[in-house]
DNA sequence: GTACATTAAATGTACATACATATATTCGCA
DNA sequence: TGCGAATATATGTATGTACATTTAATGTAC
């Protein structure tokens, strides 16, 4: 099995802490390339599929430009020109907001929701990636040591 | 103390897996944005910053461009155009190698090194921003089972 | 109600990424 | 030796990211 110091060629870290950063910053990316390469035949990027992923998961409701970024995992994306492309491709419609004529409500279209669907049976979910190596208990785990990580103070 | 779901504000995943992969993406991104904060004010960008941790690793010895792709942690960024603007700022520099004069080899400067040295009291250590909150213990459990993850056949 | 600050989204620019292609050098083999 | 395949790097193009600025709508103080 490779460990990430033989994935990215370094024998020596500082500590095992500098080793997991890089660790975890490899394995983000890593998963991106898994998605990517599914991706890759429909013409869609990922930062497209994940937005199309958010506005699914409204279930019919529509959500403001901010709130997709805030969604995003990228914050500083620009939904704007995210969205420009993806309803240019009709995968998606946008419309000003009557309450407040500043936002601007999306919504995943019929056919954005067809295209999703397709791409389901494509995309690897992260259960089949990791379920085989970690069980659910570690799994658990791990999602409190990170959200432990990110909560210093 | 605030939770993937909390930060994103989703309030269900289909199952642990998933909430464990966007966690790790998350957590990924939030280290980005923690290193680019410490190099704003020192236009110096953070693909370029690492390509200059990685030749600083070398010790002197120089390495080719294909040998750093291999150990950039997003393999498929353009390592000759990061080294271009890298040599423009004198940072490092670039010589086609005598062996094999397909190759170019590139070595950090003095320049590059000082720059760095200056950088490494305002970059954050992973050590500094997880220590607190991870046991060394936990955080090789952690390293093994990441490993596993991106092991999976 | 007008003026000024605030907010939401879009736009501009430089740099980075993803991927295809081009160019130069070396390798393999008849 | 010579010729096509393979390799190392560079370049071209579309998209995305980071960040500053612009534009339009709203909120608020006077």
């Amino acid at each position: 099995m490779k460990s990430i110091g033989e994935e990215i060629q370094q024998s020596e870290f500082s500590d095992v802490y500098q080793k997991l950063g890089i660790n975890i910053l490899f394995t983000a990316a890593w998963f991106g390339e898994l998605n990517r390469i599914a991706l890759k035949d429909y013409d869609i990027s990922l930062p497209q599929y994940n937005v199309l992923r958010i506005l699914r998961g409204q279930k019919g409701q529509a959500i403001t430009v901010a709130g997709l970024c805030e969604r995003m995992i990228d914050k500083s994306s620009n939904a704007s020109r995210i969205v420009d492309k993806l309803e240019t491709r009709k995968l998606v419609s946008r419309r000003v907001c009557d309450k407040d004529r500043r936002q601007v409500d999306v919504v995943i279209t019929e056919r954005g929701t067809a295209l999703l669907e397709e791409l389901d049976e494509k995309v690897p979910t992260f259960k089949t990636i990791m379920s085989k190596q970690l069980s659910n208990k570690d799994a658990e785990t791990l999602n409190f040591a990170l959200d432990q990580i990110r909560n210093q103070k």
